[in-house]
DNA sequence: TAACTTTTGAGACATTGTGTATCAAAACTA
DNA sequence: TAGTTTTGATACACAATGTCTCAAAAGTTA
């Protein structure tokens, strides 16, 4: 009995997996653009005419591929806010647990349309759960990008240096150094 | 008298400012990479094999062109904490004069080898002005990190939203949000 | 102006990558 | 086992890269 519709044929599932395993590793290993739908291939092990068979192109095989974790860290950074090291914490161990997808992530980030949903749905969070100060020199939008950008910053700061910090360690680091001031700069205390 | 040996051949300068032209205004249309070699001569309005005579490389070309902006960035750049209000204002016009080349460099951020060359650079003046604080729990290269990295964002924040503060407001921005708590928070002070 | 040097445009070419189509063989499902 | 679906292999049309050649045009220098 298979979970859900899109369990339908062995080959097709394991042909999916490995396509996306090749994308991974591929990406890690030169950039996205580099990637040749026919090294896919090799690397996953098929025919390349079976690329085309699953995805129209290497950009919809990348989107399938992020969709799921996207979606896992999404959750997670909704309520960032009420208590910023905590949830900090958790998604650098959500990150630390899928940092392969995530260096893929920020390695396309210009080209995938993932990053653009990633700021609304976040801002719109942040501006959800805070009141702007209407005598601060900061409009609450750019407040609201700050800390997105900056803790997406931080988060490739840390993968590029193979996380040499424990994710609680960083909870602290993104906590003073990003939440708290821009909340106390741009925004009303509870 | 020409200024200096890059000037030899006035069909050659020629054609390497509409080159230069070209690149900005299509990457600035499409996405850089979706601009082809073919694309730039035409609009351009030289021969597809000239391109090749100047650059061997689309690649090479967007260097060529980021060099100088950047060149110039940097040198603004440098003395960016003595007074990070006013630094912060003085790159702010800058960009404001040179919009269109730094919305090129932003865009191309994953491709360029010129985004490393940045943050080594401002890191190195960062931590050469500052005293990290020891009982700081944010590691000082994190704090330089975060400052070049929220910076710059900042930047691309204004430039996509038609830069709607003037840049003496966004130098007050980029200070209270970004210079100053980080300064407090992970550098001595003076 | 005239003789020269260099750059240019136009075209042909080999190579690499994309995406489609076909068909027999293999793998899977029921 | 019978029937369905996926697969590999191959051929194909197309687009883009980068090289080469040669006569014409533009620039330089005296």
């Amino acid at each position: 009995m298979p979970e859900n519709q899109t369990v339908i044929d062995k080959r097709s599932n394991r042909t999916r997996q490995a396509l996306t395993n090749a994308l991974i590793s591929l990406t890690l290993e030169k950039n996205y653009d580099n990637v040749t739908v026919r090294d896919l291939a090799e690397r996953a092990d098929i025919g390349y005419a079976t690329f085309f068979r699953h995805f129209t192109d290497k950009d919809a095989l990348l989107a399938d591929v992020l969709e799921d974790t996207l979606t896992g860290l999404l959750e997670l950074l909704q309520p960032v806010m009420n208590d910023p090291e905590r949830t900090s914490r958790i998604v650098f161990e959500y990150i630390e647990q899928h940092s392969d997808v995530v260096r893929v992530l920020l390695k396309t980030r210009n080209i995938s349309p993932l990053m653009p949903r990633i700021f609304a749905f976040s801002s719109k969070v942040i501006l959800e759960q805070f009141k702007p100060n209407p005598d601060s020199p900061i409009p609450p939008e750019i407040a609201a990008h700050h800390m997105i950008a900056s803790f997406i910053e931080l988060i490739e700061w840390w993968l590029e240096h193979q996380m040499p910090y424990p994710p609680e360690r960083m909870g602290v680091i993104a906590s003073s150094l990003i939440m708290l001031p821009t909340r106390k700069m741009a925004f009303l205390e509870r």
